[in-house]
DNA sequence: TTAACACCTTAGACTAACTAGAAGGCAAGC
DNA sequence: GCTTGCCTTCTAGTTAGTCTAAGGTGTTAA
């Protein structure tokens, strides 16, 4: 099976502009192109392309992709440093979805509020958000600029 | 208590540069100064800190923060606005964090394996990562650059 | 008192990773 | 034959920082 740029952009939920910069970018070696010069994919590139979506979305740059790439390309002895690089990648996700559910929680929190404010409106001087306290000090100091 | 910029920079896991940045977006509109001019952070402005550095996480972008702080001084009539704005960047979060978790098993699988290539290495005709298909193709097909 | 050091300021240049628009090629359908 | 739609390349713009240069201020140390 072969597969156009729009095809594969669709299967990934990516772009064809970001296909198209990864290929720039030398990222994916194997596409081939048809008589009139458009870019095929087959299975291999989606399986790559799959990595780099993957690597990308959990926040690895582009540069370290390219060298993550060249190591596969290299044969077995880089399969250590392969290993290093996965693992500090697999340390970086975990940390990073810690991270994005404890700012879940303050956007819970924020959530509620305004749910129970909807529920049972408070009169316009008791402002949430610490709003109430920044707005009395800036009220009482005029502005600096 | 009142805080320098590296001082609140150290607080927040951020640069410097970054709320620089974000003060000159003006969305800290009640940062003072000093009398040399330094900027000078009260407990209100890390709230609104924390904010800023929790929706810029979880994916909002600083067009969209900017709307929300002036939704949050506008007063109590916009609440209803900033309970859609909020649950929008809830759902949001949990998505990204599902998604993450999904490119994290990927990378889990990758350690695997790399991890078992090192404790029983393959010879080198066995080549990990879909890429001996993706060699066989490069090999017998001319480059059509 | 002068130097060193650490901090701050602003303006503006630079970067990564897209993102989009312009201009044009090719094939299918009417 | 012409339009539609997909593809191409090239170039320019965007976002959100990130950093540098040039300079000001205040504290310590010789």
């Amino acid at each position: 099976m072969s597969y156009s740029i729009q095809e594969v952009a669709k299967k990934m939920h990516i772009t064809s502009y970001s296909i198209r910069y990864y290929h720039d970018q030398g990222m994916l070696p194997f596409v081939q192109r048809d008589a009139n010069n458009n870019r095929v994919f087959n299975e291999i590139d989606l399986e790559w392309l799959q990595i780099i979506v993957c690597l990308r979305a959990t926040g690895m740059p582009i540069a370290e992709i390219q060298h993550y790439l060249r190591l596969v390309q290299a044969g077995v002895e880089t399969v250590p440093e392969r290993y290093r690089l996965m693992k500090t990648q697999q340390v970086r996700t975990q940390a990073e979805i810690r991270e994005l559910q404890q700012h879940l929680k303050l956007i819970d929190r924020k959530v509620a509020h305004y749910a129970e404010l909807l529920v049972n409106p408070q009169p316009d001087s008791i402002v949430p958000d610490g709003l109430a306290a920044a707005q009395a000090q800036v009220s009482s100091q005029p502005s600096t600029k």
